[in-house]
DNA sequence: CCTTGAACCTCTAGTCCCTAGAGGAATTAG
DNA sequence: CTAATTCCTCTAGGGACTAGAGGTTCAAGG
């Protein structure tokens, strides 16, 4: 049986953040010690790993608690798990496609000022002022 | 004089979002009219646009709240406007980067399944389990 | 067996950036 | 003048934790 502590270091999830998940039924209450610490065992591990990777991969707490119990159904079909996984790509692709307009535009902001001028004339001051200058929308 | 409505309307801020932020002390209490209600200027509207188009960019509001300031002393030199928009730059640089590197694996994951099995034989669970699986860390 | 020090416990509050709702007052258009 | 809309303040919630206070339990060394 493992301390939280043993769990964190074995899974990467910080304790605090373990005692989070099992508030918010995440994560199953662990049995105790006499003195009331709690107590894991090696499914908790496996589990705290799914749920770390996951993470890692930007799905939401909720969209994990899905997957979970899916996985806790092995009869039931996994339609929804791949829906999850696409809808988590799709959102991913979105972000990167608006995080690259805004390097853009952050690159020609940037490149409007060199840091040595009275703020009066910074053309970093003068791009986020004006929106039009702006390359296309974000 | 404009309402908060207008303002609103004018800038793209939502209104609870724009007490808020008066709330929080970046944009000053406006003058109010006979009956209490919130009076705006010409002054105000570009400076929620300043606000609004920095937050589209991705600032935080501690940086916007820097770079309002610095606006604000035009005789002051503006290089910490410039460190404040590389940071940035080089903050989405960073998160496109670790953005891509999620896309792929999610990509390899979806591929791992089209879900029509049980969830026993599920790649997507598979993959989410077992994170030795993937390409690079994340 | 006893002591020490690390790790554990609960609970509250804070982070960031808003968003939502209740209950009521002011404004504006017709 | 009335009715509809907008405005006001105040409180609470959300996602996913993080930090801290004040106290208890555990494991190892002497």
């Amino acid at each position: 049986m493992l301390a939280i502590g043993t769990l964190s270091q074995r899974t990467g999830v910080k304790v605090p953040t373990i005692r989070y998940y099992e508030e918010i039924g995440l994560l199953a209450p662990p049995g105790r010690s006499a003195g009331g610490q709690r107590r894991y065992g090696a499914d908790d591990v496996a589990r705290l790993r799914f749920i770390r990777h996951a993470r890692d991969l930007g799905f939401g707490l909720e969209a994990i608690r899905s997957l979970l119990d899916l996985a806790a159904h092995p009869d039931r079909f996994c339609a929804e798990a791949n829906a999850l996984a696409m809808a988590q790509l799709r959102d991913v692709q979105a972000r990167v496609a608006r995080l690259r307009r805004l390097e853009g535009e952050l690159q020609r902001i940037v490149a409007a000022c060199d840091g040595g001028h009275p703020a009066a004339e910074c053309g970093v001051l003068d791009a986020l002022a004006d929106h039009d200058g702006c390359t296309g929308p974000h």
